[in-house]
DNA sequence: TAATATAGTGTATAAAGTACACTAAGATAT
DNA sequence: ATATCTTAGTGTACTTTATACACTATATTA
């Protein structure tokens, strides 16, 4: 793999997890690479942090540039700093994750030769990545899996409007379990964080249901309480 | 404060957040720079990443060498990346944190130049610290504080053997509100990770209280089963 | 032996989590 | 029109966990 690639003593970079939901399945974007090393691998949407940006500026601009995504809100989750992780030279990665909603109607375009294309794929049977990229992702998704627990982000990965069974569908996916209907639907609702709508679903062929938007307002009222420890 | 200092591209450092608790107050680790910039300030013990060390091992070696600690089990907390939070150039520090017990026994004593002495600080009342220390601290402090209201980390913090209100003055310190004793007893001996000795404080003139300590079997037993979201 | 200071204990109530199975409604086929 | 299919939608009893609250026990010292 080493060929007579550039060296770099130290250089910081930005790998980001970025998750997404297309109402069955939860994805995650790769990008597939247009320069060496691991070209043609697919690998996390990342690159290099220039000298005059901080970490979070840098991590906007580098998944606008690799997927056309912007205005994601990122989450830094851990920094990957093992001497041998990248061939060509010490290069420490702050990783970010991010979950999103996919309309069909975003499409990715890459703004940068480094990219050949970018994706969704299925986080179940991942590819193997380039990189320490494989690691990366099972920490980013682990760290996911655990918020979700005690904060409702399932909602930024739903279209607007949605069903309380494919919000239900999310969490069993992403949990990796089944989940008891009424008692989903009875914690969901109590949280007081959905909005019913006055419309239902259209074109199935079975009863329709209802549909909720997320409460945005409430939700940020009711998470940014810490957890406390009792009396 | 920038006097004729090398300027340097980009470097890897790293900052620990140690604290410590000597049965009353909940203190932190800091050291008094002997070296520009921010000559003589108080700051977090942390220095330069090697080029040959992954961050784990920099971060163990930099706390023995700043304060003479050694076999610290520190945990990456975050990185601070901002362009200018190093007069001298760009550099990105990882965050670490470790909770450990003061025993008056463990003295503190640099091996490192850079450092006139290292010191425990009660952690109100922090003087202004270096860089920006204070805000990686508080940071640091934070996710400490959440971190104690699901997994017992106080145990760390405090002497092998302890009574239930050093437990209990730790949490209320580290919460900063107060608890009810009964409730917490109750709790506390619940979690089944705390075992009664048969020993009682001396020394003091009201009802000794009873020793106890802590089971580490069965706290990893009960804490690695990760928080599930119920059925 | 009285005073003082902290250790140690129980019970009733409220809130949250869990287990569990049937009816309702819309679409489609006959 | 009616039977069939498929998913939506609902309630209750039980268990576990959290909360509120005040007195007795024991060691020390005056």
């Amino acid at each position: 793999m080493e060929t007579n690639l550039v060296k770099f003593d130290s250089v910081f970079s930005i790998d980001c997890v970025i998750f997404g939901f297309d109402g069955s399945e939860l994805k995650i974007l790769l990008i597939e690479r247009n320069e060496e090393p691991f070209k043609d691998w697919y690998a996390l949407p990342g690159y290099f942090v220039e000298q005059d940006e901080s970490l979070d500026d840098a991590a906007e601009r580098i998944l606008y540039e690799f997927t056309g995504l912007r205005d994601i809100y990122m989450e830094q989750f851990h920094t990957f700093g093992e001497v041998d992780r990248h061939p060509q030279g010490r290069v420490i990665t702050v990783a970010y994750y991010a979950t999103i909603r996919l309309n069909g109607q975003k499409d990715l375009e890459s703004v940068s030769p480094i990219v050949k294309k970018a994706f969704w794929h299925p986080v179940n049977k991942l590819p193997k990545l380039a990189f320490d990229h494989t690691r990366i992702f099972t920490t980013g998704f682990l760290r996911m899996r655990r918020k979700i627990t005690y904060q409702p982000i399932a909602f930024e990965l739903l279209p607007e409007k949605f069903t309380l069974t494919q919000l239900q569908n999310l969490y069993e996916v992403i949990l990796d379990k089944k989940l008891d209907k009424r008692n989903f639907r009875k914690k969901m609702l109590n949280y007081g964080i959905l909005k019913e709508l006055n419309e239902k679903q259209k074109g199935v062929s079975y009863r329709a249901a209802t549909y909720y938007k997320f409460d945005r307002r409430k939700y940020v009222k009711l998470f940014q309480k810490e957890l406390s420890f009792g009396k």
